[in-house]
DNA sequence: TAATATAAAAACGTCGACATTATTGCTCGA
DNA sequence: TCGAGCAATAATGTCGACGTTTTTATATTA
C-alpha cells in the first residue's frame, strides 16, 4: 500500500524525489508490470500527489530507462526483453569485475572490515530465506546488496558505483519478475554463499585474478539460470 | 541565442525533451558556469517555456549529474572539481578500453567499415583546427566524436554504450572549460591523430591488447594535460 | 457484416496562480 | 560602524485548469 508522502514528516524531500523512490520500487518489484501504461489519474491517486511531482520523477526514471514516454501518449514502463536482459547482466558482469579490480587495488583496512562485517550479517541471517516469506526475502537481499556494496566500494570511485547501482537495478527487475513465477532452490542459495565465501577469501588475499573471475560467474549464474526459465509477454 | 522550443516544427518532442537539450548543451559549453544557480525566472526567458518543462528537463539532467538541487533552493550546475575530474576520465578510460575490447571480439565488416568512414572525415577536416573558431572547432569535435563512436558501437552493448555517452558528456565539461583559458595546441592535436591512426589500425588488426593501450592513453592524455593546468573557482 | 467516418470521452502537456520558504534590505540600538 | 531582528521581496514547489491530441464508442454506408 503506498503511502502518502506527506505522512513522512522526517523527510525534507520535495514530492518529486519521495515519490521517485516508490515509483522505483513499484516497478522493480514489479507491482507495475513492464510495458504497462503509467496513468496519471492511476498515479495521482496511488501516490497522492499532482502531475507536476509525479512528471518530474517518470523524467528521472526515463533517464535510467526504468520507464518510456511517447510524446502525448504518456509514460510506460520499460518492457523488459531477452535481449536487455542479456545486455544488462553482462555489462554489470564487466562493470563489477572492474570494481573489484579498482576495489583490490585501493582498498584500505576499512574497506576489508566492511567486507567482513557485511558477510558475517549475511551468512547470519541465512535462515531468512527458509520460509517463502517476501518480507523476509527482501530483508536477506538487503543484507546480500550490501555485501556487494562493501565490496564496490573500496573501487573509490563515485562515478564507477554510480553506474554500478544503475545496473544492479536494471537487472533486479528481471530477478524479481523470475521470482514472481519461481520458488527459489535451497540448493543455489548455499552455492551462493559458498561464492561469496570464495569471493572474500580472494579479496583479502588481493588475488585479482580470482577474485575477478569469481564476481564475474556471481553475477552470470543467475543470468543463466534465469535465461532458458523466465517468460517474456 | 536560445531558440524557443515551438519554432522548430520537424520536432515532435514536448518541451521538456527539447529544452533538456539546450540546456545540456549549455551546460557542456559552459553558458552557464559550475555551481551557479539556475533560476526559474532566467531559465523561463531564456527556453521559452514554463517551470514544467523546465523542471522535467532538469530532473533529467539530475540523474545524469549535471546538476543539482537543493529542496526549496532549486537548482544548480554541478560543481566541478579536480577529485570529479579525474574520477571522470579513469572511470571513462576503462569504460572506452571495455568498449573496444569487445568491440574488438564482436565487431563485424561493417563496423570495420564505419571506423575507416569516420576516420577519413576526421583526418580531412584537420583543416578546421587551424584558426581559432569555435564554430570550426565544434564540428572538428563532432567527427573526433563520431569517430570514436564508431568504434565503441562495436561492442553492440546498449547499455554500455549509454554508460560511456554519459562520462564522455560529463568529461566534455571540463574539456570546454579549459578550452576557454587555453589556446590549443597544433603539437597536441598532431599527436591526437597519430593516436587515431595507430588506433584503427590496432582495431582493425584485431590487435586487443595494443587497441586497449592506445585507446587508454588516448582519454588520458587530455587529462594529464588539462590536470595541471585547469583552474576551478 | 465490415470498414470507414464521426462524435464523445479520456488523457496528455503546459501554463498561471497560490502557498510556503528563502533571501534581501532596512531599521534600530549598542 | 556594525550586527541583530524584522519587514519586504523574491523564488520555489505544487496544484488546478485549459487547450490539444489520442483513444474509445457510436453511427453510417457500401
Amino acid at each position: 500500500m503506498a503511502l502518502s508522502p506527506q505522512s513522512n514528516p522526517q523527510n525534507s524531500d520535495n514530492f518529486a524525489t519521495q515519490v521517485l523512490g516508490q515509483l522505483k520500487q513499484d516497478i522493480l518489484t514489479g507491482y507495475f508490470n513492464p510495458g504497462e501504461k503509467l496513468k496519471m489519474t492511476r498515479l495521482k491517486e496511488r501516490y497522492q500527489v499532482g502531475v507536476s511531482p509525479l512528471r518530474e520523477a517518470l523524467s528521472q526514471l526515463l533517464v535510467e530507462q526504468l520507464v518510456v514516454v511517447e510524446n502525448q501518449r504518456g509514460f510506460k514502463v520499460h518492457p523488459i526483453s531477452a535481449e536487455e536482459m542479456e545486455d544488462i547482466y553482462h555489462t554489470r558482469a564487466e562493470i563489477e569485475a572492474l570494481c573489484v579490480s579498482q576495489a583490490i587495488d585501493r582498498g584500505d583496512d576499512a574497506w576489508e572490515a566492511g567486507i567482513l562485517a557485511a558477510a558475517h550479517q549475511l551468512k547470519k541471517s541465512a535462515e531468512l530465506l527458509e520460509e517463502e516469506n517476501p518480507e523476509k526475502i527482501q530483508r536477506w537481499e538487503a543484507l546480500h546488496q550490501a555485501f556487494h556494496r562493501a565490496i564496490a566500494e573500496g573501487c573509490g570511485s563515485p562515478s564507477l558505483l554510480h553506474v554500478r547501482l544503475s545496473l544492479y537495478e536494471k537487472a533486479s527487475r528481471y530477478r524479481n519478475h523470475w521470482l514472481k513465477e519461481n520458488m527459489l532452490d535451497r540448493s543455489i542459495f548455499d552455492a551462493n554463499q559458498k561464492e561469496h565465501e570464495a569471493l572474500t577469501e580472494a579479496l583479502l588475499n588481493r588475488d585479482k585474478e580470482k577474485a575477478v573471475e569469481i564476481i564475474r560467474q556471481h553475477i552470470l549464474s543467475p543470468y543463466r539460470l534465469l535465461k532458458d526459465s523466465i517468460s517474456f509477454d
